[in-house]
DNA sequence: CGGGATCCCATTGGATACTG
DNA sequence: CAGTATCCAATGGGATCCCG
């Protein structure tokens, strides 16, 4: 690895893991990933066991970062659809080799 | 993106999140990906502001999780010195492109 | 130098109930 | 269906002081 950036001011790993530190921030963006677009339901039932109170923060904090969209249809009942961003859509390539990682490294032993 | 896999159990991108999911864990194996080894104070010095008993307790979990080595020199004054495994040199290319996505989606228009 | 001990606070997330 | 509201628990991290 290159040896010349030893300080980061700010660090922009840092920075990166502000806006995708949540406990389920990158799991959601790696259902959006693999489904392009899922409703708040849809994705309550793929997060283990995650309240619908801290499904919708991670949801609007990933949206105020510019990761996601959220399309909402004026409908009775309503629907709305969360997507990648073409920003969110740019950290693909890392979510699947966390996801190979993860694989490689975890679940061939697990606790 | 594969569709699939859409369910995980468990998931590995939260198994991996799990492991590197700390406020500063990804920083220190960044830094230890750059520099290949780090003493406890040059760490300290290269993360902001940390206070050494959170350092001292990520170092800890990154060790029992395997992603750092721990060497310790039996000397006065003590001389500790940290590097990444074999499983956190795996790390590298995704420390790698979060930083350059970081460089590229955050530090050109900082908040 | 590389921590440990202690105390404290803030943020995050959970549980449950409710609603337009 | 897609959330809100309210309250609460836990975890993480900070501040400070101390030590071999």
């Amino acid at each position: 690895m290159d040896k010349q950036h030893s300080q980061c001011s700010p660090c922009p790993v840092e920075l990166t893991v502000n806006m995708i530190g949540g406990k389920y921030k990158l799991v959601i963006l790696y259902q959006l990933a693999i489904h392009e677009v899922r409703r708040f339901n849809e994705l309550r039932r793929e997060l283990p066991n995650i309240t619908p109170r801290t499904l919708t923060r991670q949801l609007r904090e990933l949206e105020s970062d510019g990761l996601i969209n959220r399309q909402v249809y004026p409908e009775i009942p309503p629907k709305v659809e969360y997507s990648l961003s073409e920003t969110g859509k740019s950290l693909n390539s890392i979510l699947l080799q966390i996801e190979n990682w993860g694989l490689k490294h975890i679940t061939n032993n697990p606790k």
